[in-house]
DNA sequence: AATGTTTTTTGCCAAATGTCAAATTCAGAA
DNA sequence: TTCTGAATTTGACATTTGGCAAAAAACATT
């Protein structure tokens, strides 16, 4: 189970309060182009995702901006709209059939607040989103868009899962730019 | 003082563990042009800034890109360089005189694992974080620049004490053009 | 006030990216 | 295979942004 798997090496919990977090969790499924968070809900629940690839996107002006793509074996949370209560203002949609597993935030972080193994599970997590976000600020501070989409798809292969102009929307370019990137190089 | 009030509404920790987190403090100063942290380092420390502000910039082809300016108020940490051991990227200096506070990152994290509600804190911290972080990205992967100047003034008012070149690299643009967009508005 | 330094603005032109629409390619269904 | 709809590429042209350097403005020092 991946699950069991993921929290057995991200925390350092001994196996009867692993399974017994474990057992907190529901597994679940979702088709193709269903949505784990759909704009206007507030998040009160933590996914993690076993199997399938989801993308989050944000709409603007009636068009869709593609912003993440959520892979395999992550814990997958839209802290904005769960923290703040306010309603999301991304999707969440299965690019593919998934598999995932859900809990409650009130019951995860109930478990979190009586564990200091899975608190400093959840420093770590927050710790290392912030560093991937923070180095994605930076691409955009200090490259062009040709230097950003080498960079991408190096450091995260997945993107290659994305149409154009997914890819094209988290680049913060056209798909028309990106075509053209990806022909000269 | 105003360290000991930030921890005191931040955390839920009573006054003795309060007062004695505090005393872990070392209280320090630093000059105009002085810095936090320098290129190269391995961070070890976090740092609550009292007065004065900072910029963090990084250094590529020789040519400066500042990213972020620290506020007062605020518990400063290079976690990428911190949790990874690697040498920072980043210089972190005092844009003015500057009073703060420092701590070693291993005695502030031994607090830490002690208590579940400094452990709380920490998470909310890089919750918070990454919250701001990932709008930032939003702006980038959605916005023009002019938008994205507006967006920046809105949302963080301390923009105004950076000159036009450093406003310039947060927004990822050129001073030349971030001087036309101006014009125009 | 005079001087020197830094910051900002501006002009000129080049390069990058956007917009829109049509053509082309691709992939799956029939 | 053939057909169909989606994804991608391409062309033509507009707009934005960059690069560079000089001018102007703002600031600080004497």
């Amino acid at each position: 189970m991946k699950l069991h798997e993921f929290l057995k090496v991200k925390t350092a919990l001994n196996d009867d309060l692993l399974s017994d977090l474990v057992s907190k969790f529901k597994k679940k499924h979702l088709k193709t182009g269903r949505f784990l968070l759909r704009k206007g809900q507030i998040a009160d629940s933590y996914w993690f995702l076993e199997d399938g690839f989801c993308r989050s996107y944000y709409v603007k002006n009636d068009v869709e901006h593609t912003v993440w793509i959520e892979a395999p074996g992550e814990l997958v949370c839209e802290i904005k709209s769960l923290r703040l209560q306010i309603p999301t203002e991304y999707s969440i949609q299965a690019m593919e059939p998934i598999t995932y597993y859900t809990i409650k935030s009130e019951v995860l972080e109930q478990l979190v607040s009586e564990s200091a193994e899975l608190q400093a599970f959840m420093v770590r997590l927050w710790e290392t989103r912030f560093i991937i976000a923070m180095d994605g600020l930076r691409a955009f501070q200090t490259m062009g868009a040709k230097e950003r989409y080498g960079y991408l798809l190096k450091n995260f292969p997945n993107m290659e899962k994305l149409t154009l102009y997914q890819l094209a929307n988290i680049l913060g370019i056209t798909q028309s730019s990106l075509s053209r990137i990806r022909r000269l190089k």
